[in-house]
DNA sequence: ATCGCAATACCGGGAACCCGGTATTCGTTG
DNA sequence: CAACGAATACCGGGTTCCCGGTATTGCGAT
């Protein structure tokens, strides 16, 4: 009676998650016990569901798979997320990375490397595909100091508000979603701009979505 | 002894093409009788392999999938395609069936979507998944006259605005850099916002962005 | 000639943004 | 323990944004 590995995948395309769960689910050491879409659904259903393994797409709305992945790793220190994505650009494979991410595979990948990222995290070890260890070998060769700039100036909490922001929400509308205040909103905003040197919601938006973190 | 549905997926992403091949062939009426990767390849195994059907993900690299749908259509007339998209927006979905597309359907479905316009598309029908059928019947409900949706329905002027909004720069700044005053500048903001059912400057950025009016 | 649209411009008012300053609390790290 | 940063929150004031309304002029098409 062997053990399988209690997956859940974390992707806001419907027809990909369940695409990918009937791949995964032809593995007999790989179940998947739940799909969520969105970042807000991801965390509750951890909560719920207690997986092994997370699969997370980076790009989701609301709250976005950086941010979910900085939740989780503070919550639930245990827990083992494979990063999944359409993007080997390097920016966000660290970024990933240094959230808390023990995997990470792209999308342009087969299908056996999510299995194998699968079965490698749930062992104890991290797992790169191919297409993406090249680029984090050279961000270690490159590594030369705590100097931070640009998105990894800006903390938790500095993003989520970015985000919000950049996808065209108001303060007042943030605040209320958030619970807290506007003039807290409001004092992110003006951190962020400071750290990033901006000075207009135009601009706050270019930038999310440069970084990824809001969409076109 | 059926005859089975014979299906060629075109998708720039492996992963998703094997875990949309495994999603299909549980269905014992549809078989995959090949993948592509790109436009061309996609092409060249419709020459080869004559399949009834491809599923043509629109974002591809080398031929675009609205290209590759406008070769296949004059080449093959016979073919019948069904267009797979993370796009539900009507610009997607009208080129498409305008380029010859017999169903369009969108990643946010469920996968039964896809299985559901395969079927109704090999048996001569057209697909809409429920997500773009709106869209789809709005378009026509509106085609009454040489109606202009989008930047089309920009004027010079205000597209002009639109980019110099979108940079960042502040109405004050834009009214001194095109002779005009302040007032000017806000009632062409306003048209545009009118014109494109926007309501914040980062959904104006987001938009510009997306038309290429603005760069990231 | 007439009409419609683009470009220009204004009134008014409320809310949001930008940014100067301030503060407290909590958790982490040295 | 002390220091620092993140998160939260506020004061104040000026400007900009959003949007309700209005208007005129010039040009091109019919």
């Amino acid at each position: 009676m062997v053990v399988k590995i209690r997956v859940l995948l974390a992707d806001d395309h419907r027809m990909l998650r369940e695409a990918l769960r009937t791949l995964v689910e032809k593995e007999p050491d790989i179940e998947v016990v739940g799909e969520a879409a969105d970042g807000r659904t991801l965390l509750q259903l951890v909560r719920k569901l207690s997986p092994d393994i997370v699969v997370l797409d980076i790009a989701m709305p609301e709250l976005s798979g950086i941010e979910a992945m900085s939740h989780l790793a503070s919550r639930y220190p245990k827990l083992r997320v494979v990063a999944l994505s359409m993007y080997s650009d390097r920016r966000y494979v660290i970024e990933m990375l240094k959230a808390g991410a023990a995997g990470y595979v792209v999308k342009a990948a087969a299908g056996t490397e999510l299995l194998r990222a699968i079965r490698a995290v749930a062992s104890g070890r991290n797992y790169l595909c191919p297409e993406v260890a090249g680029t984090v070998i050279e961000d270690i060769s490159r590594r030369d100091g705590p100097a931070r700039h640009g998105l990894a100036a800006l903390g938790r909490r500095e993003r989520e508000i970015l985000q919000l922001i950049a996808e065209g929400h108001r303060s007042s509308a943030i605040a209320k979603r958030l619970f807290i205040s506007v003039a807290t909103v409001d004092t992110h905003r003006r951190n962020i701009m400071r750290k990033l040197d901006l000075h207009s919601i135009a601009q706050l938006t270019t930038f999310a979505i440069r970084e990824g973190i809001s969409s076109v």
